[in-house]
DNA sequence: GCTTTGTTCTAGCGTACACTAGAAAATGTT
DNA sequence: AACATTTTCTAGTGTACGCTAGAACAAAGC
């Protein structure tokens, strides 16, 4: 049956699942070119014929990894943000941000990082047909910033990309060198980082220790 | 001739600094897995048997452009803070490593580019190899950044290496992002990093304006 | 001019890739 | 039990990969 003509969900689709994880996983790990479909099919125990039956392509099975890790991570942020009510503080809400989206790279599996260590070595095709989450989520972190500036709470001497980019770069390095193991829990690691980009390296009066908090379960 | 009888330098030196180029344009722009030896030795016009007289492997290869690297930006780190004298203050030479690290990696061409686009995505065999450079060049910032801790003026409830991290996650993200033909100089953006990352995103009476200034040529 | 040495070429090997065709096996449904 | 549907398999296609062998061309010394 043409993977076109199914809608009615069946099965299967514990199948797909177990694709999609397989997939993530060696995204995140061996990046896009590095990733075969037979690789995916091997994990899973799977002839890599059969995968053809659930996906019609390796791109169009890339591109649901990918989207659903920009999704993911775009809950846990917006999720986290509402979380502060109606009115937030704009730095309470950037600071949340920041540990939401660490959680998500760091604690929520393979499908954020798989998004985070691909991005800027995909195919063109891919790109643009990833772009619109892309965008959207970036949205997200312009609307966060800017409210924070426009209340000049932010220093204005800086512009709000170069300031976007500093967070996400910082959020985004660390799946390269964040152990699972450590003594750090994913949330640890967004509020120190947090507080580190808002308050800044330099030890002042103000500054004041961050509290470490115990590890929840990642997805 | 056997590559390892060649001893005394002959013209084709020259070809094989092209090769590199060319390996180092395609490294950083489509990652480890996605260079082709066909790629590389088409866009310099020559047939892909050709290079393997200069370079006994894909992999001896882009093991070169990476050893360059991390060089070019360990030299330029170290440069910048030696050009402060003997007993530099801790947080200007902080601040001078972040603009030289940033200046390499968005002005100094493709070299440092490929280092940092493809870490995470290597073969084992490959990381092995590179490992002792990365670790030397990761020992000249925790270096940096421990002699700031002990002399008091960073925040002491941070440990060295998340500050670390943070610091070449944000500047290692640049290339992602930046534009050569914008309107900041890669020297602007590592002053406004460093700015932001030192002093922190907040609004404070301490804060100073970043100059801008004339983009020096790149590489 | 001839030989030696250095550099690039043509041709091809074996392997891995994404993907297809169609037979076989499960899995319902009546 | 018989049938229809869904899922996975075996077997193969064409193409691209890294790499090798050895001929062809180029340059330099004598």
């Amino acid at each position: 049956m043409k993977a076109e003509t199914r809608r009615l969900t069946r099965k299967s689709d514990h199948t797909r699942q177990r694709i999609l994880d397989a997939a993530a996983s060696t995204l995140a790990n061996r990046g896009y070119a590095g990733t075969s479909i037979k690789a995916i099919a091997d994990s899973i125990d799977m002839q890599d014929a059969s995968l053809y039956y659930h996906f019609e392509s390796k791109d169009a099975l890339v591109l649901e990894v990918l989207r659903t890790g920009v999704v993911l991570s775009e809950e846990a942020v917006n999720a986290a943000v509402s979380a502060l009510g109606e009115q937030p503080d704009p730095i309470d809400a950037l600071r949340a941000a920041i540990v939401a989206h660490a959680e998500a790279v760091l604690g929520m599996g393979d499908y954020p990082r798989a998004n985070v260590r691909n991005f800027g070595q995909l195919p063109q095709e891919i790109v643009s047909a990833q772009m619109s989450h892309q965008r959207r989520y970036g949205k997200v972190w312009r609307n966060l910033i800017e409210a924070a500036m426009a209340s000049g709470r932010l220093r204005q001497d800086m512009n709000t990309r170069a300031m976007r980019m500093l967070i996400l770069g910082a959020l985004n390095w660390a799946p390269e060198w964040y152990k699972p193991r450590g003594e750090l829990s994913p949330g640890d690691v967004g509020r120190q980082m947090a507080a580190m980009i808002i308050e800044g390296l330099l030890a002042t009066g103000a500054a004041q220790p961050v509290r470490r908090q115990k590890q929840g379960n990642g997805r």
